[in-house]
DNA sequence: CTGATACCCTACCGCTGAGGTAGGCTTTAA
DNA sequence: TTAAAGCCTACCTCAGCGGTAGGGTATCAG
């Protein structure tokens, strides 16, 4: 397993969102029972997204979460990251800021990583998946709810 | 991070004993201060690829680990999943030996997964990545020694 | 104004697996 | 026969995953 259930709850949620339309704020309490999660752990989980800019929260009564954007909008590239930090195959490959991939390795100069291209090869894969895929492409064609009423 | 530093430290090893040539055993003990390793947990790991007929053992003085086969034959998808296990995105991704893609939470034939369409085009863009790129060619152009004498 | 609702934040906790160590056994070349 | 190497089992430590607990705060209904 290489993404944990952050990843997999967090995409859960998010799709739960996109199904309702997004008219007015769904309650977590809701989707967790929906999806069967436990909601103190969900909120954990929900706060990243909403640190992210994915998702927005009313509070108070009647309150909620609502997608911040339409779901065409959003890539699973977003959702993932805000949910799991930067993706790296491995711990030696990260991409700076700036997209540079460095590895831990090569601080002796002459001992250039062998393995960098594979890795870096895997994670290009990962994070063009990611990127290619839209929230909206993962809303179930049967709604419980009537997309547009 | 999403492979440990078994698929890491393997596929160091494995690029280590490509770069010799293979014509005669390499004892661990020298890859493990070539890499700079600990020597101990790297017979775990090579343990794996042997077991998966990734390299062959010479027991006894003047042993060591040879490829079992040429470098352009040897795949990373074979290599990291012998060090790692099965290929999965996510807990919930498994693909049976038959190849079917099964998802834990689908055990409700009304709840079909809306999230399997992503994390199964994820695992396809990894696998793809691992078998398209073979040991060849991560071996250094810049040989320890002569490949081909 | 007063609940009730629901988001928000911090702290904690058990457990698993990663990463590594230790030590003894077996095989083989010199 | 001894040293070099692989082989095997057991063990250890620790970070982070998955989850819980509980109090605080904004908001709406009546």
């Amino acid at each position: 397993m290489m993404f944990s259930t952050k990843a997999e709850y967090g995409v859960r949620v998010m799709v739960d969102l996109a199904r309702r339309g997004g008219a007015e704020p769904v309650a977590l309490a809701e989707i967790a029972e929906a999806e069967g999660l436990p909601l103190a752990y969900l909120e954990h989980l929900v706060a990243r997204l909403r640190r992210a800019g994915l998702v927005e929260s009313r509070r108070g009564a009647h309150g909620g979460y609502l997608l911040a954007r339409e779901p065409a909008q959003i890539t699973m590239a977003e959702v993932v990251e805000a949910l799991e930090g930067r993706i790296a195959p491995i711990e030696c490959i990260s991409s700076s800021p700036d997209g540079t991939i460095s590895c831990v390795r090569e601080s002796d100069p002459a001992h250039i990583c062998t393995t960098k291209v594979l890795w870096t090869r895997v994670r290009a894969a990962i994070v063009q998946t990611l990127q290619e895929t839209t929230l909206a492409e993962l809303i179930p064609a049967t709604p419980k709810k009537a997309v547009a009423a």
